[in-house]
DNA sequence: CGAACCGTTGATGGCATTCAAGGGTTGTGG
DNA sequence: CCACAACCCTTGAATGCCATCAACGGTTCG
């Protein structure tokens, strides 16, 4: 872990319109600022923070990707989310004062440290803030509510078209290709994120690869039949995560 | 729906320390009270609120007992959740200002309506009162990963044994017995809520009583092992929502 | 060069769904 | 008061989807 202390700040951040800074003016742009100083790289493999640590700060994704999870009594884990640039982690320790999940770097990353005591304070003097606040908890809240359908009722296909569908049109949001990009997690995660096993996975990706629907090359992907993808995903990208 | 214009005020609310007021002082209260004013009734099986309504309102519940579920492109409908007395309903719907999910009475019931920019304003002056908005946010959200452990990884008999415990121990904490209570939802929606079809659900209740875990009558349900049942539940009850 | 990890593919089996039928309860209207 | 419809719950039998077990090739890294 390093700080860099570069000139990089929620200004001229390329994710800021995806971020905390979404829809405050400037001079409230200003004093978020300064409390969002800290940067943190987290390499590929590493945890920003585990099951159990305390909680003191939220943090913000700069770049790269994690994935976060949960951890059974019996030692199983679920993933439970996979972040991208501009997505908050830590939002679920507040109300227990520790982390009930974990968060992995699944590539080298880099993250802003907020500690979420300055950020309450914050939010109680600029209301815009309060609001986005507000506004990505319960945005939170709706995707997993469109998870939790992908996961009660949805085949193994579904799943996974659902899945590449919804990664797609976050990497386009964040201004990246939609239908090219490379995943950044190993078939494992894919699998456990979507209740599957990784044969079954691997499986579909062979599948989808002969329907025509994808080319893939390992963690490479181009989609090469959207409508054919989402008639697959059953329309069920009203999990789109964000689009 | 009716107004009860009764002098039932948060103060001597009986889910009070598991909503709204919970840690805040009596002048706070007394504060809160002047936005919780409104109340209204559902009857069994009538909406509080339908997917795209728009959004106005917070709903805290007094008594009774509701399910709230998404709709898929399809029609297709997953249920999400299952809320009891003192739970906040609607906070899935800050960020896209419309309800994504829609709330249903499983019995006669009934609710505080807050509206949300009442409550925003309050909030930004009663810190305590924000601390607990995002605590609830933060819990919620604890609790979903929980319930996506349960779905993705989980066999049928874990996820029934879990809600049980899971339902008898919010009993409990409401002051009711956790060794006897009555569900207020059909078959059908435990199945829907836990990814699996009413008639693994009947089995699975014949077979637990068989096994002397429970002792059940339709609705009606009596725990009789509950090491047994959470040895079922593999302690996975780490799903215990509250307890 | 070997270990560790990752991804792929095949064969087999089990668990939950699906399809089907029947009984109990509730509520409504003749 | 009875008949009938609409649910709800239960149980049985058969199918099918996905997990499991197993083996193997490729890549990375020490």
């Amino acid at each position: 872990m390093t700080d860099t202390q570069r000139a990089v700040s929620c200004g001229n951040c390329s994710v800021r319109r995806l971020c905390l800074p979404a829809g405050l003016s400037q001079g409230d742009i200003d004093k978020l600022e300064q409390i969002t100083r800290k940067k943190k790289i987290v390499k590929s493999g590493e945890s920003l923070f585990r099951t159990g640590d305390p909680f003191a700060n939220l943090y913000a994704i700069r770049s790269g990707s994690f994935k976060s999870a949960v951890i059974a009594a019996d030692g199983d884990t679920q993933v439970t989310h996979f972040a991208l640039p501009g997505e908050l982690l830590g939002l679920d320790a507040y109300s227990g004062r520790v982390h009930p999940s974990y968060a992995e770097a699944l590539e080298d990353s880099s993250v802003c440290v907020l500690p979420f005591s300055q950020l309450e304070t914050l939010a109680q003097q600029v209301p815009a803030l309060q609001q986005q606040i507000y506004s990505i908890f319960s945005e939170e809240l709706k995707q997993e509510n469109d998870i939790l359908m992908l996961l009660g009722k949805r085949s193994a296909d579904t799943r996974l078209a659902a899945l590449l569908i919804n990664i797609s049109s976050r990497y386009a949001r964040r201004g990246y290709s939609a239908s090219r990009f490379v995943l950044s997690m190993p078939r494992t995660d894919i699998a456990n994120y979507l209740g599957l096993t990784a044969e079954t996975v691997s499986r579909l990706f062979s599948r989808f690869q002969k329907e025509k629907l994808i080319r893939a090359s390992g963690r490479d992907v181009e989609i090469l039949d959207l409508i054919g993808l989402s008639e697959v995903a059953g329309t069920h990208c009203g999990y789109e995560g964000e689009g």
